[in-house]
DNA sequence: TTCCATGTTCCGCA
DNA sequence: TTGCGGAACATGGA
């Protein structure tokens, strides 16, 4: 689930909702998951301090603390928030509950613990230590600096789409999505993609950001023509009804219509 | 039972 | 030396 327009889904909902409210309790139930710092001295860093603001980079959100440091929450391939009105209700994979003194409580879950929870000094900090590059929508990332970091890669299009530290929030189904809507076959060399290919494929990529975002990250509120609803073999492709594969490039499965997509 | 899953990191090989 | 691609990681559902 969490891609760029999931993590800023649930900043949103963050915001709505846990922001300027003190935080009475904390619970770690999976203290595995936190990195870089132990479970008491995390718990203490948050009880009776607040979160005052929020910003989302790539994948990643970052939540600061009013005593100055700040959040880090990373969601794996099965994390999300749930935020409940009600102490006496908590969802399963619950790996740490924050409990807010008005009465509500934040979750985070994370069935797989792929994520991470953790704690820095400032998002510049954290954003250098990781190495990522610039979020995929951050306007500093305009047609020709993504079209110049693209022009370094020699594996495929969609290996590259998904590189962190090349640009920060697009995986495995968004740039399944951008692909097909740019009309490039995800297994093609980023090499061989001339450059006008890779502008088509940049203002795809903003353009499927976007509207994901706009339809809630959910599936099935995506706009008519988007291939992210029909991710099986032996769904039709909504532009020429033609049927979907599915191959594996570099390791992960991927969806794309043989008719529609070229190199 | 085996395979697969929307993420990241590590290792071997070119 | 650098970077690509596959395996591993933890867990549960098909």
């Amino acid at each position: 689930m969490p891609e760029l327009p999931d993590v800023e889904v649930f900043r949103r909902l963050f915001e709505q909702k846990a922001l300027n409210l003190e935080i009475a309790e904390v619970a770690v139930n999976s203290p595995e998951m936190l990195v870089g710092i132990e479970a008491d001295a995390w718990r203490s860093k948050l009880v009776g301090s607040q979160f005052t603001e929020t910003l989302r980079h790539g994948k990643h959100l970052l939540t600061a603390l009013s005593g100055g440091a700040w959040v880090v929450w990373h969601f794996g391939m099965s994390g999300f928030f749930s935020v409940f009105a009600r102490m006496d209700e908590e969802p399963p994979h619950d790996r740490v509950r924050i409990d807010f003194a008005s009465g509500s409580r934040l979750g985070y879950s994370c069935q797989r613990k792929l994520g991470e929870v953790g704690l820095t000094p400032s998002p510049d900090t954290f954003l250098k230590e990781k190495g990522l590059g610039p979020d995929a929508l951050d306007p500093s990332l305009d047609r020709s600096s993504f079209v110049r970091s693209l022009s370094t890669k020699r594996g495929t299009i969609k290996s590259a789409l998904m590189d962190q530290k090349l640009l920060a929030g697009v995986g495995n189904v968004y740039s399944d999505e951008i692909l097909f809507q740019a009309s490039v076959y995800p297994g093609a060399r980023t090499s061989d993609l001339q450059e006008e290919r890779l502008a088509a494929i940049h203002e795809a990529m903003r353009r499927v950001l976007q509207q994901a975002i706009d339809a809630g990250a959910d599936p099935q509120a995506m706009p008519e023509g988007f291939l992210l609803p029909r991710r099986e073999s032996d769904a039709s492709c909504p532009r020429c009804g033609g049927s979907v594969e599915k191959k594996k490039f570099s390791g992960r499965s991927g969806f794309y219509c043989p008719s529609c997509q070229s190199v």
